[in-house]
DNA sequence: TGCCCTACCCACCAAAAGGTAACTATTAGA
DNA sequence: TCTAATAGTTACCTTTTGGTGGGTAGGGCA
């Protein structure tokens, strides 16, 4: 297998939190353990396939834990790993940077609308 | 005009900062103003048209600053905004973040390099 | 029997992002 | 006159990403 080269670390970090998706996940399972469903209400842009596939590639990276009940009919939790958890810091203040950012375009007279804020 | 929807800060950050390239420039701008040669010798596997619409973008922004000298052949400098300069701490995080990640990787066996850390 | 529930998979298509290569402008200087 | 130097544009193509609509499993329950 040729070695992956990386030229810089941010490139590394945003392999793996970048993409449409894949922060807003996370930035959702930073403040609690969440079903599929919950996932899907919680983010209601996204589709039932891009919902899996990012949850899917954020396991293989080890920073969300998929727990599997076995029931009928099923249930399924994902949460941020410890390793996952490594990002909370950053995810913060990229929610909250956003924040500003849409305040600041706000005032400058842009129509602009931020549906809800990262509390916590 | 429609007005513009997020859900979560997030969002908007990714939309400045997100794809493959601008994390990139941006980490590189935190330390000196650069020339666009100095840019593209920095960062190898960018293209001209990437760098350069890249670049546009991040002005359209206010997050970095473009300074055109009056010579030729042309010389064009880009530097953080003040603006920009708020984003620094958290492009900071996502280099030793990411710098970390490969560390793990390599660690676990994975074939894998960095070429530079981000010193500071 | 037949339908509901939840998670999730697949085939197919559309749109966005990115890559390549060739081209421009302008002036100093050989 | 011709070339080097730098920044940038454009047309065209490929790859990646995302969206849609359909289908599956299997136990509970009317």
């Amino acid at each position: 297998m040729p070695t992956k080269t990386y030229h810089i670390g941010v490139e590394a970090t945003m392999e793996i939190i970048g993409g449409k998706w894949k922060s807003i996940i996370l930035c959702h399972l930073r403040h609690q353990t969440m079903r599929t469903g919950e996932l899907a209400r919680a983010i209601p842009q996204i589709s039932q396939k891009m919902l899996t596939q990012q949850l899917r590639e954020l396991e293989a990276a080890n920073i969300v834990a998929r727990h599997v009940y076995k029931q009928v009919p099923p249930k399924v939790e994902y949460a941020l790993t410890d390793y996952g958890e490594s990002l909370s810091g950053i995810l913060h203040e990229l929610c909250v940077w956003g924040e500003d950012n849409i305040d600041r375009r706000e005032a400058a007279g842009e129509e602009i609308t931020l549906l809800s804020r990262d509390d916590v």
